[in-house]
DNA sequence: ACTAACGGAATGAACGTTCATTCCGTCAGA
DNA sequence: TCTGACGGAATGAACGTTCATTCCGTTAGT
């Protein structure tokens, strides 16, 4: 399918692990042993392990915006949108829990702050589809009367526990069981 | 007042750094220093970290319930119910930044994940208010036919991201605001 | 009333461990 | 032979924890 290159295994390896362990039980040695490389090789892929960090996170982010953006019904009305949009985040996240656990793990660290300052304060180079979303809602009026960043915790709050819930067999989510969700969740937004 | 112990020192020194800087950002050493107190101090109250921090969550998790349970109109109807609490809950942690900062912190990390399976599988004699509240509105009918665990996150995903939100200075949630905002969790739950 | 002995509380330098990063000898390909 | 990619031992900083020592209020003896 794909040749594995030494960056792809030492980025694969640390989503493994931080996903699995977090920040701490990911130390560089260990990252290197499990992609099957020495420790001083993955410098000359990385500058440092936050540089590391990052580039994985930003790697992952294109990844899930491209599987969301795949087959996306732009054209259609707004509802329509908003429930593709979660659906497909959803099904993506609960087929790559590594994925979701490592994206979780970076946004409670000191770098998740500085990007969610970034999403709210809407930083223009970055199209923010869900941004997006909320603002054309408010425009056509079909949503509560309410600051954006609440609007946008009435969406993402739940979404977030409940695919860790799910990842941790807390509860099971089947396409049903989502579409109810994200149906609740239009009804805490709609006007 | 009350006379500062030098318990309630070392308590009261690693909420604040822990709450503003992580569990990385506060070492023992700091810990000591902020408290007034030589580092080795600290292990006549507390056996180690682990247990210092598990510790001041327990007493902060008193404290935030005490608060609620103040007042809580325990014979009035379903809905207000739900209403103060949240209100509450809500007022606390604008009141209380640092004991909702150190809440999360706590909640994001191993420690947490073991209390959430706790929670979730209902830990009888930890008497969970808004679990037991989930739980009489699913008798009553009152809330849309979901899993526990997806009425809890409608419900608690919007407040936690919106009290972040608040603290950080990314929104403004005043009493109005945050009366619409459990008014729109509302909406999310009821049939 | 004064002092000397006592003992638990407090201290902070020191220890062992863990980690990110660097360094340098080795080796494969050109 | 020469070059640069590679591995993994070496390095030093940072951390949690320990422990020999100091401090100080209390007590017992005179």
């Amino acid at each position: 399918m794909k040749a594995p290159t030494k960056r792809g295994e030492i980025l694969q390896a640390a989503l493994e692990l931080i996903a699995e362990q977090g920040f701490h039980g990911a130390p560089m040695a260990m990252i290197a042993e499990r992609a099957g490389v020495g420790a001083g090789t993955i410098y000359r892929y990385f500058e440092t392990k936050d540089v590391l960090i990052r580039e994985l996170f930003e790697d992952l982010q294109e990844r899930i915006l491209a599987d969301i953006l795949e087959a996306f019904p732009a054209e259609r009305p707004l509802r329509e949108r908003f429930f593709h949009f979660w659906m497909a985040l959803f099904r993506y996240m609960i087929a790559h829990p590594l994925h979701f656990r490592y994206m979780e793990q970076y946004h409670n660290s000191p770098y998740g702050t500085a990007l969610h300052r970034e999403r709210i304060l809407g930083k223009p180079d970055n199209p923010d589809l869900f941004r997006e979303l909320i603002e054309e809602a408010i425009e056509q009026r079909a949503m509560k009367d309410l600051p954006v960043p609440v609007l946008f915790s009435l969406a993402c709050g739940p979404m977030i526990m409940l695919i860790r819930d799910h990842i941790l067999g807390f509860v099971r989510m089947d396409d049903a069981l989502i579409e109810k969700t994200v149906e609740a969740c239009w009804d805490a937004l709609k006007r």
